[in-house]
DNA sequence: GTAGGGTTAG
């Protein structure tokens, strides 16, 4: 029997809910479990989706004086503690390990690192570390690196990792994966270098975490350059790895290399579907993400929050907006999804764009959280395309009133203004945000060539080649006019005159990136830009007309979609 | 016969 059972409690963990459910009814036939079987049992819950248990059981035995726990028993229900985020549990356990005596044993207190660190209290971690110092391995390194990191403590995790008296691959993991979950995108990027330069093969995380960072950095030729080292290092190419390149390949703008990818793959995760979705939703490739998401729902697999995001985003890029409230209610009725934010905020864009103000309004002030000031701006844009003065005057101010630092409330209030003509109240408000505002998201944009990333902000002069790149924006002016460009100042509402308006517009960051672009690529090639804030209307036109006039292919990606140029056309049909 | 550290999407 006690052979049975073990067969059982470590069978695969937890492939489902019952596997440990049947287990614990056969463990529950025994009427003295030895410490094999009661670990076994221990350890099995404890990778269950109800670790509770595997601490309850623990705490039998501990009260059962013929079967005191072991050497094995406490990183088990350590695991369990860690899962359950049991601050209360663990440090009874913790107080356990003291009175047997086990706080010497390397794997129990590489456990107690661990539990401590994902509570999210460094210093009982960092205690543990310190005591017994001889007591210490790799591992016991590595979960102190990975504390740190988690913490967001990236200082004390670097100097942390220069003092360990040897690494390994989780040892590199573990920094790289603080450094690019704690924003530090780019240190990530120089530190996959670094171990590649000193011949170490990345693993799985590695690369999953790389491509990540690629892709919120938008970098086209490090993500190709990840993908062929994940070649050349015959690395096994999982879900989660393919999905990563998917991903990767449909933020850095080449949508069509992340389908053929997706198309390829043989066994496919909710991640992978979702990303893909999402993926043709920021291209606006509206139609298609529907499809897709179609299918999915008709292999009988389930979507989740995310995939609701790409769904509901779809709908808006392709302005299908009953279909947008019918996916809505789809998640919410039938698949019992609780809307988050970005769902909202989804929504509320999409039938505001769509001059549903007055239902987005409703909607916003029915919702079951808060909303965020965010989603008010949202509400507000709609305002200003709409030409609702009144409402949007009454929400600038609210929005105003929630955040007085953020001046792009100001901005959108007093382009309101501008467009209804009351250019007092436009004059007022940028008065005030002058006073009050000054939290401004400075704008930029980049582009990657020769391996090296380039990042220009308005007006910027620092780059090497800035002589050459403003005789090109000369050169683009005069063509741009010899095919009858002439500047929309509108968004630039500053009080100054028409030429120095013009000029502000003319150097803004996507021009400058643009025309280096041009400098350094042929006929015919693409020029691919990332920004951070919206393209404005005029730096739309622009890039339409040198797409044809340079015959170049521009791709932009924006704060929230990308803008595939050609030809004097964009992809977004200039609905943005 | 049982044990510890690193991974992705809005």
């Amino acid at each position: 029997m006690a052979h049975l059972l073990s067969a059982l409690a470590i069978s695969p963990p937890d492939s489902s809910p019952s596997t440990s459910q049947y287990s614990l009814s056969i463990f529950q036939r025994f009427e003295n479990p030895n410490i094999f079987a009661s670990n076994s049992m221990i350890r099995c819950l404890a990778k269950s989706q109800t670790p509770q248990n595997s601490f309850l059981l623990y705490k039998s035995m501990h009260q059962n004086v013929y079967c005191q726990p072991n050497n094995y028993t406490f990183p088990f229900v350590l695991q369990a503690c860690s899962k359950l985020l049991g601050t209360r549990e663990g440090p009874q356990i913790h107080n356990h390990v003291v009175k047997l005596g086990f706080t010497k044993d390397v794997y129990i207190k590489n456990s107690l690192i661990n539990f401590y660190s994902v509570c999210g209290q460094i210093q009982s971690s960092r205690q543990v570390f310190d005591e017994n110092p001889q007591c210490s391995d790799i591992v016991t390194w590595n979960a102190i690196l990975a504390s740190y990191a988690r913490d967001k403590q990236l200082d004390i995790a670097e100097q942390l990792f220069g003092e360990m008296p040897e690494k390994d691959v989780i040892s590199w993991s573990t920094l790289i994966v603080g450094y690019v979950q704690g924003g530090k995108l780019e240190k990530g990027l120089d530190c996959f270098r670094e171990m590649k330069v000193k011949g170490l093969i990345p693993n799985e995380a590695i690369f999953v975490t790389v491509l990540s960072a690629s892709a919120q950095m938008g970098l086209l030729e490090h993500g190709k350059l990840v993908h062929s080292t994940m070649k050349t290092s015959n690395c096994r190419m999982t879900v989660p790895l393919r999905t990563a390149l998917i991903d990767m390949y449909a933020k850095c703008g080449c949508i069509e290399m992340s389908r053929q990818l997706f198309d390829e793959m043989r066994q496919r995760d909710v991640w992978s579907w979702n990303v893909m979705i999402c993926g043709l939703a920021t291209h606006g490739l509206g139609k298609e993400a529907l499809e897709l998401f179609e299918r999915f729902t008709k292999e009988g697999r389930r979507p989740v929050n995310v995939t609701f995001v790409g769904v509901l985003n779809a709908c808006g890029r392709a302005g299908l907006v009953n279909e947008g409230r019918q996916y809505f209610k789809l998640m919410t009725e039938v698949y019992g999804i609780e809307p988050e934010m970005e769902h909202y905020g989804c929504i509320v864009d999409l039938l505001g764009r769509a001059g549903f103000v007055e239902e987005a309004l409703q909607l916003v002030e029915n919702m079951t959280i808060q909303p965020d000031p965010v989603l008010w701006g949202t509400l507000l844009g709609a305002c200003k395309v709409h030409g609702q003065v009144e409402l949007g005057e009454k929400l600038g101010r609210k929005l105003i009133e929630m955040d007085p630092k953020h001046d792009g409330h100001y901005v959108l209030l007093a382009n309101i203004y501008a467009k209804a003509r009351k250019w007092e109240d436009v004059v007022r408000v940028r008065r005030l945000m002058v006073d009050r505002g000054n939290n401004k998201i400075a704008g930029w944009s980049l582009i990657e060539a020769q391996g090296e990333v380039h990042r220009f902000i308005v007006g910027d002069r620092e780059h090497k080649h800035s002589l050459e790149i403003y005789k090109m924006l000369n050169v683009i002016d005069r063509r741009l006019a010899e095919a009858g460009y002439s500047p929309d100042v509108s968004p630039v509402l500053h009080d100054i005159g028409k030429e120095e308006k013009e000029n502000a517009i003319r150097v803004h960051s996507e021009r400058l990136a643009i025309a280096f672009g041009l400098l350094v690529t042929q006929v015919g090639d693409c020029i691919r830009i990332v920004k951070n804030l919206r393209v404005c209307e005029d730096c739309h036109l622009v890039c339409k007309m040198i797409s044809k006039i340079f015959e170049q292919e521009i791709i932009v990606r924006d704060g929230s979609r990308f803008h595939h140029f050609k030809v004097g056309n964009c992809s977004c049909h200039d609905y943005w």
